[in-house]
DNA sequence: TGTAGTTGATGTAACGTTTAACCAATAAAC
DNA sequence: GTTTATTGGTTAAACGTTACATCAACTACA
């Protein structure tokens, strides 16, 4: 009744060709005040919307982008909503610049037909490293994209990082600081280049500048979800009489880690300090509030989106801002104390 | 170099009519095997992917469904992650049907040109209430639309909802059965019709079987944030002496709720029980661990993509399965204790 | 008075598909 | 040996836009 509409009946009516409807729609042309108030009523009648598939087939423009995020789990997305703060911040980003962000979890042999197939404008994609079958893929693309959590080498590429190196350092350094000595880290798996590993370089630079060594068998590389905050929780109830302080590349691993500890009967911060890294919402309401590296995730989102859409428009100044380092900075909360000898 | 490859370059190639190249890609019409082979083999060659603008400008089908979400602060999505399981499902979902998701806030006077504009096939609303206008003009745009958490009285609407009412009455009932008798609840706001309402009178039922009269200063209508529940907190201190248990209808009200409360110094089984609503993935891991009414939020979006996608294509025995009605169970943990004196 | 420029508008090709209508050739039926 | 089906394929129109080329009518200017 109501979807059938289109610029040539608005020609029709309004008595025009359609190529002036066109001009009309879009601003360009000539075409005088009379005929652009007569022909914009009309569309206002019949609440004509023009077609999105129909532009993209002529521009091969979509004015859609997509946020591409890899599974953890085999199809599913990961069970952070460090992922939905991100997501809200692009979808906040992208209504403000009438595009629509479509998502999508992709995995390791993902071909990203879609691209191709739908004309997207542009690719938010958050944590794919350098040397994967992905990466290659998603430049073979040819599109435009910003990598979020990166750490991509060529400066050509545009991407947001956070300064995780800065981050590890400063959650250890604060450790070190309460007069702790043995750390734990656990820092999800250590690829070369990924967020945890200069996460981990920072937390080794920390501990060198206190002259503390290092001891390998202090570093947990289990996935960083709850479940594996969780379970590492236990494998550190035999190194009680150690470690006396763990730093978690996530927030949500740290939760799954105090969770742990308090079922083996430590509890945090009297027996254990624990750093996290994120600040997703609800770590500072946690009993007891997490300290932890903040970054402003949302914030990360929008500018993610006004980056890639500068780069799509071809607007902005882009030759100087390609590659943007996010700063972070502690927040310290209730989760971390003072070493106390037991 | 690569996106430029289309129907005629193939038919180009393969010596034959782009007509024949459609039969083959879509499987229809009568094509010999020899042909399919052979254009198959040049389509994987030049890696083409049909252009999906050019097909739905034809059969005005876009193969894209958009979830739709209402904003709560302005211009924001909100900050659950009860939303983000949704979506995690809703894509998963959507992944296994090969269409692609739209992620779109909406405001009250949001207009939904998009879904005309983009053709999209159909809608997963969640939480739009009957008599809004919001609710209204999704009605006029008569497209497929599986309503999620909206209590719809119509029984021709696809729908899917908890059984709220019981949630309310399992939570409450607990809670009793814990010799709790002046129990408050944690409503978010009261719309009748609405989740809320459902839950309340949930709740006033199993009160009333219980011979515990209703007292209106016990519902507190708070928005159902973590803020919200943290600001309850406050207004709770007073009543102190009088209410023992909390029923908050979100898992995030219940946190905002717990920590309030232990900035206030009362901690919680101890001097107040608290019940939350949804089970978000963290309720099991925070301490205490919330006592909560159970929902599988993933399966929900999940079976939201099954329902619509059987609208779309007419398959589907839809004339039974309309309406949707999910049950809840208690999980019962540590946030919740048996009532004491003080 | 002719030339040039401007304004407002039109006609039409093109974008990449799908599909209905048509057709030639071969096989089957009587 | 003519009709009738079936097989394998082609042609061309249509979907809703945009943009280029064109044009008629004025206005200005020398």
């Amino acid at each position: 009744m109501n979807n059938k509409v289109s610029i040539k009946d608005i020609a029709r009516i309004a008595n025009v060709s359609i190529a002036t409807v066109s001009n009309v729609i879009n601003g360009k042309g000539r075409v005088s005040p009379n005929t652009v108030s007569k022909v914009n009523k009309i569309i206002q009648e019949l609440q004509f919307v023009p077609s999105a598939s129909a532009r993209s087939l002529k521009d091969m423009k979509s004015h859609l982008i997509a946020i591409v995020v890899p599974f953890l789990e085999k199809g599913m997305l990961q069970d952070n909503p460090f992922y939905w703060e991100l997501v809200r911040g692009v979808e906040g980003g992208a209504r403000h610049h009438e595009v629509q962000v479509i998502l999508l979890g992709i995995d390791e042999n993902e071909d990203f037909s879609f691209v191709k197939q739908r004309h997207l404008d542009g690719l938010i994609v958050v944590g794919v490293f350098e040397h994967t079958a992905a990466f290659q893929k998603l430049l073979s693309l040819n599109i435009p994209c910003v990598f979020l959590d990166s750490h991509l080498s060529n400066p050509d590429f545009h991407q947001i990082d956070l300064d995780d190196e800065a981050g590890g350092y400063l959650g250890t350094k604060h450790l070190i600081g309460l007069g702790h000595k043995v750390i734990g880290v656990l820092t999800g798996k250590l690829e070369e280049g990924g967020v945890n590993y200069f996460r981990h370089q920072g937390y080794l630079r920390a501990l060198r500048e206190s002259g503390i060594p290092e001891d390998p068998e202090l570093t947990f590389e289990e996935a960083p979800s709850i479940q594996g905050g969780y379970h590492v929780a236990q494998r550190i109830g035999s190194y009680k009489s150690k470690i006396s302080a763990m730093f978690a590349f996530s927030d949500v691993s740290a939760i799954g880690l105090i969770r742990g500890l308090h079922d083996i009967g430590l509890s945090v911060p009297a027996d254990l300090s624990v750093v996290g890294f994120d600040d997703i919402f609800y770590s500072q309401y946690m009993i007891p509030s997490l300290t932890t590296i903040r970054q402003d995730i949302v914030a990360k989102g929008q500018i993610a989106v006004t980056m890639l859409l500068d780069q799509i428009n071809g607007t902005g100044l882009s030759t100087d801002k390609r590659s943007v380092k996010i700063p972070v900075s502690l927040a310290v909360r209730q989760s971390s104390a003072s070493f106390k000898e037991i």
